[in-house]
DNA sequence: ATGTTTGATAACTAATGTGTTATCATGATA
DNA sequence: TATCATGATAACACATTAGTTATCAAACAT
């Protein structure tokens, strides 16, 4: 590279103030976040994307698609895939760290 | 009223099965207590909907609906608007009661 | 009384999520 | 090898949310 900034790696790419805005990489950490945990609910469950679709209402594609983080869930969307799962959203305070 | 059921109320509306099922009362009652929240949230800071529109991102008209339960929202957008207010949302185990 | 702020809403466009159907490559299994 | 289940994706229609601009009635303050 020829310039200052190191921007070859996705982690240079978020940490870059200058692209990506503090409170912009805190969203993209939530939801990278809290997809994870979605995915890592249905898997102990022991569940394809199929099954959860049929338990959960929610299709498959649709599934797939969250999961690969190609969409942003409605909260409705989100508490159908994640109440079979024995889980559910709340509201916390923000815990600076 | 000449059949057996009581529809006059909200109340007895959501709790008839044949209408609501327990699952979809759930999730109506997960939104609610989400909305108020964020609004109980707004107010305690002292915001209007316009002030908390120009520091979140998310546009007044945008914000009544959602307080209003006119809409459903994203995610992403329930992070923008709950964030500045010292807020997130996070995944919890359903603690059944 | 006048002006201001508030929340709500209307009307429309743009953006995005979800349903639907089908397919594909991959990995596991018989 | 042949079969099956899996996650991913395509393409399209449909539904819904969010932006935009403007307005309104009510509450509040001057």
């Amino acid at each position: 590279m020829d310039d200052g900034k190191n921007i070859d790696t996705f982690s240079d790419y978020m940490n870059d103030e200058a692209r990506v805005s503090p409170v912009e990489r805190e969203r993209i950490n939530f939801e990278i976040s809290l997809i994870g945990k979605m995915v890592e609910a249905r898997e102990q469950k022991g569940l394809s994307q199929r099954g959860l679709a049929e338990i959960s209402g929610v299709k498959q594609p649709a599934i797939a698609r969250l999961e690969g983080m190609k969409a942003t869930p409605q909260i409705d969307t989100l508490f159908k895939v994640l109440h079979p799962l024995g889980y559910t959203i709340e509201i916390v305070p923000l815990s600076n760290k």
